[in-house]
DNA sequence: AAATACAAACTAACATCATTAGTTTATTTT
DNA sequence: AAAATAAACTAATGATGTTAGTTTGTATTT
């Protein structure tokens, strides 16, 4: 049953890792080369474990979804008071905490990969389910889901790029969106 | 006065021919030696213009900057009627149409250029210009642009990731988002 | 008009990177 | 113990960005 192997490594170790380095350099700036280097093997031992970096990215990537998402869920569990803010805020924080492994989550879904289209499509499920207490049409909640993950997928990203300049309140800024955003979608009386 | 060398290329024209090969190939594939085999040259030749290839990003976020603030200004001069709607339309259709460019726009700003930092503040003035009608206290109104930012660059940004899946009622979801954004920011009665 | 200066091209070379092919070796299975 | 297999290796290739040093065409100066 447990086959052990030279190095003890496997796909997953070399995932787990490749996500750690792209958290501490950025994504970008993950290479291969690095990689075997800080797994202790040579380059072209990658591919006992991964077909390339495209392959590796792309697995990056479903990491990265399974964690937001379980971020995001955590979240509703927990703050039941208010779950849209609560979720804005992890969503937020996974991705200022896991940046490598966020950017890599923004890759285009290949339709090839089920599991990847099935993740893309709980987040938005979790997502359309905090837009209930607004009682909106079918069609606006489709409209809410995108302007709300529009908004977090924002801010998450020019505050990571640096495009707020001094980093002051920034919690406080994104409490006012999501509150301007919610209010906003209340039923005008 | 004027200059002419032998094959009439300055450091304009190649930053211009990279925004378009950015624009076509995507601003992670441009490379010099696509760029330069363009401008008809060798690739070191390159360097006669450009420090380099972070060089020409930087230039390239510079002009990238440039184009959506002309984009932005001429928007709020021409439709007086909703200038947050159209400013909203004008920087999503701006990131759509020059996706390169706009890649490269957010770039950290590098605080030794001045003009970098510059159009930063331009762009923030005139959307914090934006908020006047709603009267905003002056921390409202940072965090209050904060927002606006992150909504426009989240669209825009997960639409080109192509994070929306099927690409439909897109017109309609910025609508509804900067619709319901600005409701939310009126002062309640 | 000839000589000089200079800017913009070039060639050559290097380091780094991803990738493929073929080989060795350690572990597991028979 | 022998065979099979998985995971490491070496060697080699093609791209890429970059630097150094050289040639050459245009512009300026004499």
């Amino acid at each position: 049953m447990s086959r052990k192997k030279r190095a003890g490594l496997d796909t997953d170790a070399v995932v787990q890792e490749a996500i750690q380095l792209a958290d501490e350099l950025g994504y970008d700036k993950l290479t291969l080369a690095a990689l075997a280097a800080r797994l202790g093997i040579k380059t072209p031992s990658l591919y006992n474990h991964i077909q390339g970096l495209d392959d590796l990215r792309q697995r990056m990537a479903i990491h990265g979804l399974e964690g937001l998402y379980s971020a995001l869920l955590h979240a509703v569990k927990l703050d039941a008071g208010n779950p849209i803010q609560a979720v804005a805020e992890a969503y937020v924080a996974f991705a200022d905490e896991n940046p490598g492994v966020y950017a890599a989550s923004l890759l285009a879904p290949d339709a090839q990969v089920p599991r990847w289209q099935e993740l893309g499509e709980q987040i938005v499920q979790l997502i359309s389910n905090l837009a209930e207490p607004y009682s909106l049409e079918p069609d606006e909640v489709i409209h809410w889901v995108r302007g709300f993950r529009s908004m977090l997928h924002g801010f998450a990203s020019l505050r990571q790029a640096g495009g707020f300049g001094m980093p002051i309140a920034l919690d406080e800024s994104l409490q006012y969106m999501v509150k301007t955003y919610m209010r906003g979608a209340q039923p005008q009386r």
